[in-house]
DNA sequence: ATTTGCATGTAATCTGTTACATGATTCA
DNA sequence: TGAATCATGTAACAGATTACATGCAAAT
């Protein structure tokens, strides 16, 4: 028997909305201040980067789609003689979505995914050796990285005030810098529970 | 000028290789043990959970296109009377790609993508009240979570031998307590940070 | 009988990456 | 004058989610 209830397309609710976190990225970035696409771009290089990250042609498509929904709205400049340049700004009704998406309590998706810890869970299948290799380069980025972050930390002379943008700025580096510092202790662990009763 | 090289189709070498995590993580399971789809999905669930995710639609297609590719082949068993079970295991070729996939050492990509931390970012537009609430929310989330990985540490009464499954299980979930510990730390720390001179 | 779990698939859509494509501006 | 950076876009493809779709088996 086939499914009449579906056949008359009825019963199955309305599509679930899709997340759409670029977009909201994109209108959070606006709502600090007017920028154009290149100027998003590097920001989600080096703001956003620790968290979030998009490339040049996926926000080029989602300035276009935000500006149809009336999200946001530009206004061209021109830099040099010719060169055009699309200064963004996000609307009244950009600001109310925005903060809207902001203010919801969404329950924690699934942890995010992670190719070194999906390469470490078959690592039992490699040379003891190849193993401490690779755990001891994994060491050695995440230890760069650590560096570069606390380089950063610096800057913060003092903790800024709670309602700037160099607080939530300041909450974010901290969050990853406890987590370089975890993934650090997490790597050095392991080496040394591979190097146990090891090849003397 | 038009690019005379490129409407030759000259000079853009190949184009570069896509990652198919997915395969290397369905071919690891299948080198573990054979297993169906069904299987592998409840593998995806629970045993690669902390690190990687799929739902049932992508793998079954990504196992009719490895099936193609003669990574891997199936026999069907069937369960009960009449229902039919395809039961994967992995060839020669597919063992050779996997191990070389496993040796590779390449360079950590981009920090993976984390919608709270985004959400925090931009934190500073919300009421101080609602801040706390969400990363309470946050902290409760990951409080349980904590729980829920030190109860399955429990299943292991000492450190299992290096070249076995388990070993590598027991270095992961080692990461993912370690995980939660930070974030449950970090949340706490930025609590803290916002209501510092607080409300009296 | 009814619900839960076993078992497998496809179609539509959404999200993200790589490559293609162009041209101006600035600095060495 | 050549390289790096500013500036914007499209097309093709890869990766992932949601919904559609079906039917058997086991337990209550």
């Amino acid at each position: 028997m086939v499914n009449v209830a579906s056949a008359l397309s009825l019963e199955y609710g309305t599509r679930s909305e899709s997340l759409r976190t670029l977009k909201y990225a994109i209108l959070g970035l606006l709502n600090q201040r007017n920028m154009s696409g290149y100027e998003l771009t590097q920001q989600f290089e080096s703001a956003l980067c620790e968290f979030w990250n998009a490339k040049h042609s996926q926000i080029y498509s989602e300035l276009k789609k935000l500006t149809d929904e009336q999200m946001i709205c530009y206004e061209i400049e021109i830099s040099g003689n010719v060169l055009e340049k699309k200064v963004y700004s996000i609307t009244e009704t950009g600001k109310a979505d925005f903060m809207n998406w902001l203010r919801k309590d969404e329950p924690m998706g699934a942890t995010s995914k992670d190719v070194f810890r999906l390469r470490l869970f078959f690592s039992n299948k490699l040379d003891q050796e190849v193993r401490i290799e690779l755990l001891n380069s994994q060491l050695m980025q995440h230890r760069l990285r650590l560096m570069h972050l606390k380089n950063n930390q610096t800057k913060f002379n003092k903790v800024p005030q709670k309602d700037s943008d160099e607080f939530s700025d300041y909450l974010v580096l901290l969050g990853a810098i406890m987590r370089e510092e975890m993934s650090c202790e997490w790597l050095k662990q392991c080496i040394e529970l591979c190097q146990e009763g090891g090849n003397t």
